[in-house]
RNA sequence: GGGGCAGUGGCGGAAUGGCAGACGCAACGGACUUAAAAUCCGUCGGUAGUAGUACCGUGUGGGUUCGACUCCCACCUGCCCUACCA
């Protein structure tokens, strides 16, 4: 009988006893380094975790099968709010939860027989870990990669700390975390320069990620070209607007500055002071959510201040309104009411002028009395001075050339990118190791006095200040550089600084003379294939190639890019077709269902049950089918039987071809993740070997092969089971070290193929014919056949296409 | 408003432009059993027919092709991302 509960522990113990996984640097050998997301440690283990881990896990197994010298390392992504919260509801330390979260996942994702090399774990919130994580800052830091500014900043009231622009989602602009909208607050903060890198961002080029995901940061990162163009004020003051149509500037008539733009004030005239006044004043305090909704009729008040248009010299009068972003190109538009429609309803509101640049060939004359809409398609531009007559085509080009000349502007590129906001007003996340001198200002913490450790000693007030800055000595310190009294930095640092790095901490996790030995680096590094969930497409996985590019540009990293092939998983949902979640009880859990059923089934079903990349509700009888099969693969390889040795050469050559196929088509579909298929080829070739066997198959040297072969294709998917029935069957330990089977080509071959007639492309017999049958052969048998005959009405066929080894499509 | 992905039996899904529904779940019928579980055998898209078989069928409508689940165009539905982005 089959007992996972007898066989995995006890193998999972001789793995790690012999350190049957361990990954050492091999140079006779190919290197692939697999990698999985790193979990946050929460305290249980969920069944998306497995869904995540099992199938990167197998196909690992696979590669290093294969000869490759695997790596397949596991950590934790240990600091963040969770474990804060726990200490402020429940008077836990963080750090004690987050540890003995640690211990039980562990434990957890041991029952799954993963390769795991555990002598790689990497914890963020270890000081030997941050420790680095600081160093890298002060790398940013030194090299102006990080700097500090006041700006209106997202800040979630409910985690009590500002956020990146990349965790604010959703339309209603919510917490990643939490899900509460999030508010605006004017605060220095940390910021790295992620906008250096926009344009390199956008290059995929040699990289294996999903479309979707590229699709994704492509979106995010949101490239628009056109040009920027300074615009004077009366008194002499520039502003620069950016534009994405230069073709429009005749048809400037005004301009608007966002309420919060530095000039407003000195722009405003002394008898539009207190309207100008109340409006900033109202736009401060609404919120972004009411601020940004696109229905709300657009809001707006007279500076009293004119700007000179540099084109055609007019005079046109400068605005304030709400709908212009002071986050967005330079917070100041040029309105061109005639073809763009924000600017238009603006216009009519408040009876501005509207003129006509651009007649695009496809649309009516434009007359400006007729107008209820702005006309933003681009087209032959008139009434612009000298470029009047240009044709569409031309009409961007011409303008740009044309500012460029005059010295008034030139070709742009915005991005709607912003810097990466990295400051916390947390306890449990990595110190940004900055000392704030009241006369050197911000000065890095010198290398030798890394890691600046977190204080154990700290008080949870329910205050939502950072237990850092109630302190009461922790901040204290003197400057590095002049030593007189200075204060600590008391922010840390946003988590997915701390995960973006991990992939290099695994490479030697217990090195202390920089993040990583650079031995392990040049023979590991990049990732080979990285799996997880595509929810990280515009955050983590932004961040860590920022995070890769900025540090080869200070000469710590190598290459183009950190992880050559992304893979993501899709998500198992509730049998309820709804997302897991404790409060509507549909949550599945893994450690039940290995109790019930065992590791190897879990592993096989979730390999199974759905196209990994897409995901799919569970469904608790389907694992039944697993079991199942298991148990058949159990009794089919260790039960002779009574006719063992009697099949016919007939019989034993089918064997071998259904197993060499079956080979082959797992082989494919293992290199491209596609599981389902490598689980359901194994179940079809079960169901021909059991066949094959009570036709008397067992116990023959083809037998011999197919088990031997059967056993080792398992092996990545069903670890202990494997093992168990490769012991059982008399062959030496460990199955996990031996080669990926070769493809006997020849015994692959079929001798007959199946031939289709087809009469106008439907299917009306099927002959069984020889392999090397010609076509004309096969022509003759498909008019021959009886079924063909009645659509031939006596009359010769019109055409007659033969596709080899096919099929025969007569057309009549 | 913009962009992306998906749509195949009761369900999950399979199918280099060439036999639609492999494999599995559920369901139904049967064998074994005192009984149950386990296991085994069989049926399982729709309509008509005892049957051979015929017709219909991969969200809808067109197109390309000897031939379309697959490629192209338009639309519908669902999900995801994004959004006064200048």
């Amino acid at each position: 009988m089959y007992h996972p509960d007898q066989i995995e522990p006890k193998w999972q113990k001789k793995w790690a006893d012999d350190g049957l996984y361990h990954a050492d640097i091999d140079p006779e050998k190919p290197k692939f380094y697999a990698l999985t997301m790193l979990p946050y440690p929460s305290g249980d283990l969920h069944i998306g975790h497995w869904y995540a881990m099992t199938p990167s896990d197998a196909r690992a197994r696979f590669k290093r099968m294969q000869g490759y010298n695997v790596l397949f390392p596991i950590g934790f992504d240990a600091f963040g709010l969770p474990a804060e919260n726990a200490a402020i509801q429940r008077g836990i330390h963080p750090k004690s939860w987050t540890y003995s979260n640690i211990e039980n996942m562990r434990r957890q994702l041991k029952s799954m027989g993963a390769m795991f090399d555990w002598r790689r774990e990497a914890i963020s919130a270890d000081p030997s870990y941050y420790r680095w994580t600081q160093w890298f800052f002060i790398q940013f830091f030194k090299n102006n990669l990080a700097y500090r500014k006041e700006a209106a900043v997202d800040f979630c009231p409910n985690c009590n700390t500002t956020l990146a622009r990349e965790q604010v989602q959703g339309e209603d602009r919510h917490c990643e975390r939490c899900g509460t909208p999030v508010i605006k607050k004017n605060l220095t903060q940390w910021f790295f320069r992620t906008t250096n890198y926009a344009e390199e961002l956008l290059d995929f080029s040699d990289m294996d990620w999903p479309e979707q995901v590229q699709t994704l940061q492509t979106n995010w990162i949101n490239r628009s070209e056109g040009a920027s163009v300074i615009f004077k004020t009366e008194q002499g003051d520039q502003i620069e607007v950016f534009t994405t149509r230069p073709d429009t500037l005749w048809g400037a008539t005004f301009m608007v500055l966002a309420p919060e733009h530095p000039l407003v004030s000195k722009i405003t005239t002394p008898e539009q002071q207190t309207e100008v006044a109340a409006y900033r004043e109202q736009a401060e305090h609404m919120g972004d959510i009411q601020r940004e909704s696109t229905d709300r009729e657009k809001t707006g008040v007279f500076t009293g201040g004119y700007a000179i248009n540099p084109v055609n010299n007019e005079r046109i009068p400068i605005w304030i309104a709400d709908y212009v972003l002071m986050g967005y190109g330079t917070g100041a538009i040029m309105a061109v009411p005639a073809h763009d429609q924000r600017d238009f309803e603006f216009a009519q509101k408040y009876a501005l002028p509207i003129v006509v640049v651009i007649q695009p060939s496809d649309v009516a004359p434009i007359h400006l009395d007729e107008m209820d809409a702005a006309v933003p398609a681009s087209g032959e531009m008139v009434n612009s001075g000298p470029l009047t007559g240009t044709p569409g085509e031309q009409a961007f080009d011409q303008a740009v050339a044309y500012i460029q000349q005059k010295g008034v502007g030139e070709r742009a590129v915005n991005y709607r990118l912003r810097d990466w906001l990295i400051s916390r007003q947390r306890y449990w996340g990595a110190p940004i190791p900055i000392v704030h001198c009241p006369h050197c200002g911000p000065v890095a913490v010198p290398d030798d006095e890394l890691p600046v450790e977190l204080p154990e000693d700290v008080e949870w007030l329910p205050t939502g200040e950072s237990p850092l800055k109630l302190h009461p000595t922790w901040r204290n310190t003197t400057c590095p550089q002049c030593g007189g009294p200075a204060e600590r930095e008391t922010d840390t640092m946003d988590t997915f600084m701390c995960s973006s790095w991990y992939h290099l901490r695994y490479l030697s996790p217990d090195y202390d003379q920089y993040p990583f030995d650079p031995a392990e680096y040049d023979y590991w590094m990049p990732v080979d294939t990285y799996t997880g969930g595509i929810e990280h497409a515009t955050m983590h996985l932004i961040y860590t190639r920022f995070f890769h590019k900025a540090c080869r540009d200070l000469g710590i990293t190598k290459g183009k890019e950190p992880m050559r092939q992304l893979r993501n998983q899709g998500m198992v949902l509730g049998e309820d077709n709804e997302k897991m979640s404790k409060s509507r009880g549909n949550v599945v859990s893994p450690d039940d269902l290995v109790q019930a059923y065992g590791a190897d089934t879990v592993r096989a079903y979730l390999m199974f049950f759905a196209r990994w990349e897409l995901g799919a509700p569970w469904n608790s009888s389907g694992i039944e089918g697993s079991v199942r099969w298991l148990r058949k693969v159990w009794y089919t390889f260790l039960e002779p039987a009574r006719n063992s040795q009697s099949a016919n050469p007939e019989i034993l050559r089918t064997v071998r071809r259904k197993v060499h196929q079956t080979l082959e088509s797992v082989t494919r579909d293992f290199e491209t993740l596609g599981f389902n298929t490598v689980v359901s080829g194994l179940m079809e070739l079960l169901n021909e070997l059991n066949t094959a066997k009570s036709a008397g198959a067992f116990g023959t040297e083809a037998w011999a092969e197919a088990e031997s072969l059967y056993l080792r294709m398992l092996a990545p998917i069903c670890p202990h089971i494997a093992e168990e029935l490769w012991e059982r069957t008399g062959h030496a330990y460990s199955i996990h070290d031996q080669a990926w089977p070769e493809v006997d080509e020849e015994a692959a071959k079929e001798d007959e193929i199946t031939l289709i007639i087809q009469v106008n492309g439907k299917l009306r017999d099927r002959l069984t014919v020889p392999v090397n049958i010609s076509a004309d052969e096969a022509k003759v048998a498909a008019l021959a056949s009886e079924n063909v005959q009645p659509f031939l009405e006596g009359g010769e066929p019109k055409k007659v296409i033969y596709v080899p080894g096919r099929l025969v499509n007569i057309v009549v």
